[in-house]
DNA sequence: TACATTTGTGACAGCATTGTCATAAACGCA
DNA sequence: TGCGTTTATGACAATGCTGTCACAAATGTA
């Protein structure tokens, strides 16, 4: 989607317009974020955008792309055959999740903010789909896992899917409660949510994992 | 905060205005919604709003008061007092939640908006506050439900108050999957997103409160 | 150096928004 | 009916936004 001009961008340049860019529709909806507002910060002018994206929603679908390879980079790295149950192979996966929010909080942010708050008509459909497919995931570890006994088979299915995603998206929410974490001050300066509390996540991520697994088994 | 003008108005003319904007104000955010918008769909003139309120955020506080207050009138008739047990209350608070939905849709629509969609600069600060205040009240309910063992004390009453409030919001979202509602289909068609589903919807509270109760006890 | 290609620029048109205000219409009452 | 008060109107200014396009600057190449 990104024009050849964009991609030939010195690295240093490019990786700057997406960082800025990640910010502006992390902190506003589709609609609202400025490309005004993006071209002020770099210092660039109007016409170089449209000659990277083909118009706003162009340069939105390439962050989003962007941000989900990113994180697919730091999470695919964990695999069911490395542990014994089901529940220690999810709790890695969302320490993995924090390690990638430490790395890249301007991703985590955008993705969180796409997949649960992001209203805006225009790109609503794109975002139906990533939920059905988080959902999809979801579902296909719990049946495999209902074989081995992690999973109370008188639940039907759809529930336990509910619960996990419900409980699992949560988490970041918590924190920002527990440990009154300013979400977009951090995100301001660059600097991840997770940065000063990474044990205490790891704590948290124990006692929510623990709260499902009773509740599910 | 509405001018004397407004609540002068005859009953049917405040009314529907009231469920313009509600409509206008569930379908966007405060930013995007339109008062261009309301008085097309209402046909009345431009002017006539800014006689009733100051500005867009007037009329918003205004709907904000007016759904919590509808909302308040239809829930504070549940009392503890005439359950045996916290769940059993618990699960009529949500059956009465469900009997405020089909009764108000836009209203409850307007209200799991602001408080769960709406990420607006402008009216965040006022959201923030009703978040607290649901916090708190969970907060109270849980304390007082420990001492009678309601509630396992090993787990930390910041991780059960969560649990139980991502939990309860999140069955609107679980209807919308569970029974493929399209929930601003029915807004616009001023129809409850419960109306075909309350036994459904009965049912999944039911399972709802069941894993809640099991995991927290 | 001279020419070709690529990249950057910002004024501009077109559109949508909010809040204002002078004026018109409607209403209430004597 | 006639007059004073209340309510409704819509043109208007001010602002902000997106996407375009003719032109300028920079870069690559021969």
């Amino acid at each position: 989607m990104p024009s050849k001009t964009f991609l030939n961008l010195p690295k240093e340049k490019r990786e700057s317009f997406i960082q800025v860019s990640l910010k502006e529709f992390s902190e506003n909806n589709f609609e609202t974020a400025s490309v005004n507002r993006i071209i002020k910060e770099l210092g660039i002018s109007r016409g170089s955008v449209y000659q990277y994206f083909t118009d706003k929603l162009g340069l939105w679908l390439y962050l989003k792309e962007h941000a989900e390879k990113t994180k697919m980079e730091n999470v695919q790295s964990v695999n069911r055959e490395d542990f014994d149950t089901f529940w220690d192979y999810y709790r890695e996966l969302y320490i993995k999740g924090a390690d990638f929010d430490l790395l890249n909080p301007l991703c985590s942010k955008f993705l969180y903010k796409i997949a649960y708050q992001e209203s805006s008509k225009e790109v609503r459909k794109y975002i139906n789909n990533w939920k059905i497919q988080a959902d999809q995931q979801f579902r296909e570890w719990v049946q495999y896992e209902q074989s081995n006994g992690s999973f109370n088979s008188d639940i039907s299915l759809d529930m336990i899917v509910h619960f996990m995603i419900t409980i699992s998206t949560s988490l970041v929410e918590l924190l920002q409660n527990k440990f009154l974490v300013d979400f977009d001050q951090h995100i301001k300066n660059d600097k991840s949510i997770l940065a000063d509390n990474i044990s205490a996540y790891s704590k948290a991520v124990d006692e929510i994992v623990s709260l499902l697994s009773k509740a599910l088994k």
